[in-house]
DNA sequence: TCTTAATTTGGAATTATTCCAATTTTCACT
DNA sequence: AGTGAAAATTGGAATAATTCCAAATTAAGA
């Protein structure tokens, strides 16, 4: 069939590189991640999708979603005790939480950032990954 | 005066300036945390502090580690939707995460490097913290 | 001491997430 | 195309950290 194809084949081959099968859960949670990169958590995720599918599950969604971080290629953020928000921008970057209006946004980190702040660490500590979040908020100017 | 006595009197100070009251439980929770700084969450806090006051509560050393919090002598620490833990560490620095052990040490980043990071963020973003978490392992020294 | 507000307390409520057992679907192989 | 085993989905129950609540206690000031 059509365009939309192009996500589908790749996530069903990345599922398949895992040893698991394409679902019709699984590519339209994904699509739906896709198709607004605002961070939504799982609850947003079940409503956006349940309008396309209204017979999915709230743990079918978790399902996936996990299955999803699990191929790479969704990625988990948290912030604070809040509900995970799942992102699906797998170049390494950080996030900016903006505390006024509660939005989330993407900020990419320079390689050489990333490795000055690596390098910190005291040897024999070896980091598989860097969680970098701003708090704070985007400036008007008043206050 | 004791040694003992400064921390409880700075406790009483800083609560006095926020315009809360010193009370036994939030001066043994403060002094617990600054026992062992190893991270405890609020049940290992509420474990430590029980032996010494069998009569606390949980929902009180909840109430005291956001009063600590909020008086900025203590920080939380929230890794992924693990429960969050707590650190009496106030110079700014960053969290090592060992997924094999699943302790947590304090890592110092150079305040330059702050800075730098900062210095990314797009113009109109303003940072009051930044929290920065490696994941990884700590190969063989531990204890 | 008396008064009033702050604090503590135990238990119930909340909330995000995971678990579970039963069904349904998918895929590989005829 | 049909079949069986394995994988995935489902709804609801269970879990766990934290917050909420209303009553009892405690502290500080007049």
């Amino acid at each position: 069939m059509s365009s939309a194809r192009h996500h589908s084949d790749s996530l069903a081959h990345k599922l398949a590189d895992s040893g698991l099968r394409a679902t019709p859960q699984r590519e339209l949670v994904y699509q739906t991640i896709l198709a607004r990169r605002d961070h939504p958590t799982a609850d947003e995720v079940f409503a956006r999708v349940k309008s396309e599918m209204p017979s999915i599950s709230l743990a079918t969604v978790y399902n996936c979603l996990e299955t999803l971080i699990d191929c790479d290629l969704v990625r988990a953020v948290n912030f604070d005790r809040a509900p995970t928000r799942y992102c699906p921008n797998l170049h390494p970057h950080a996030h900016f939480h903006d505390k006024e209006t509660g939005a989330t946004h993407d900020v990419d980190i320079p390689e050489e950032l990333l490795a000055a702040l690596k390098k910190t660490l005291p040897p024999g500590y070896k980091a598989d990954a860097i969680d970098i979040t701003f708090r704070g908020h985007a400036a008007r100017d008043d206050k």
